[in-house]
DNA sequence: CCTAACCCTAACGTTAACGTAAATCAATTT
DNA sequence: AAATTGATTTACGTTAACGTTAGGGTTAGG
């Protein structure tokens, strides 16, 4: 659908079912502040930018992120800080979360040289099987 | 200290100490089936493969599996898998582990670069406020 | 007019992963 | 001998992130 100013907007269901969660969800996460979404009466109405924030939080979860740091991570985005110490402690807040990316990307190289090593030995043991026969 | 093998063990608190978490938390993964030390009496007695587990777990927990999905991964690791069916069932669980991490690489790709942008935004005006005098 | 398919709020229930407290035991230290 | 330190079990408490149920409103189709 489309809003009064020819913008495409999602009614809650289309999301849920865009990004296979349950209404109940994106719901709860307005009730946690992450979105906040327009409203005709009762009923929610998603713009393109709170699709994209709900990309976002989604994102955040995947990687292991509690809603209360993604919130942070979007109040760090959406600040207008002005005051020295507002941007330093932002510049700050970035350094470490860009830590724990690079911790969790060691991480994920780690894992997948033991999958890799879990596979090896499993296609080793197929063609064992294969040569004897089978 | 070192067992009557003259293999290196651990205390569960000094485990707790260097892997920065509480003897609770290790005593609830054995609980779980993720770790079975052997014991002095009652006390536990972690060796090398013990240490070495307990890494993994935490490892697992940076990028948000789940104990019991990483119980999973180690049964996985572990089994001495020999049918036909047994293999192929793991090689299509490693590789669906792989697509999760596959896609937490894209995910972290992407925050990074959004912390890219924050962060030139947030330089940018650090430098604004210093040219006009501060 | 009815019902099906949406939407809503309110509120209680659930699960994972521990935290915390109580009571006890064993080995050192003072 | 008394106290500290570190280990144990048992069991209830807690938090995050929803699930689920109940009750109700509104629009499109038959």
């Amino acid at each position: 659908m489309t809003n009064q100013n020819n913008e495409v907007t999602y009614s809650i269901g289309e999301l849920a079912k865009e990004f296979d969660i349950t209404p109940r969800s994106i719901r709860f996460y307005e009730e946690q502040d992450l979105l906040s979404p327009e409203r005709t009466g009762q009923t929610r109405i998603y713009c393109n930018k709170d699709r994209v924030r709900l990309k976002l939080i989604l994102r955040g979860k995947r990687l292991g992120f509690s809603l209360a740091e993604i919130k942070n991570l979007f109040e760090l985005y959406d600040s207008n800080a002005n005051s020295m110490l507002q941007l330093e402690a932002m510049l700050k807040m970035t350094e470490q979360k860009r830590a724990i990316l690079r911790q969790q990307l060691d991480d994920i190289q780690m894992l997948m040289n033991e999958l890799d090593e879990v596979e090896k030995r499993c296609r080793d043991e197929l063609a064992d099987l294969q040569k004897r026969g089978c």
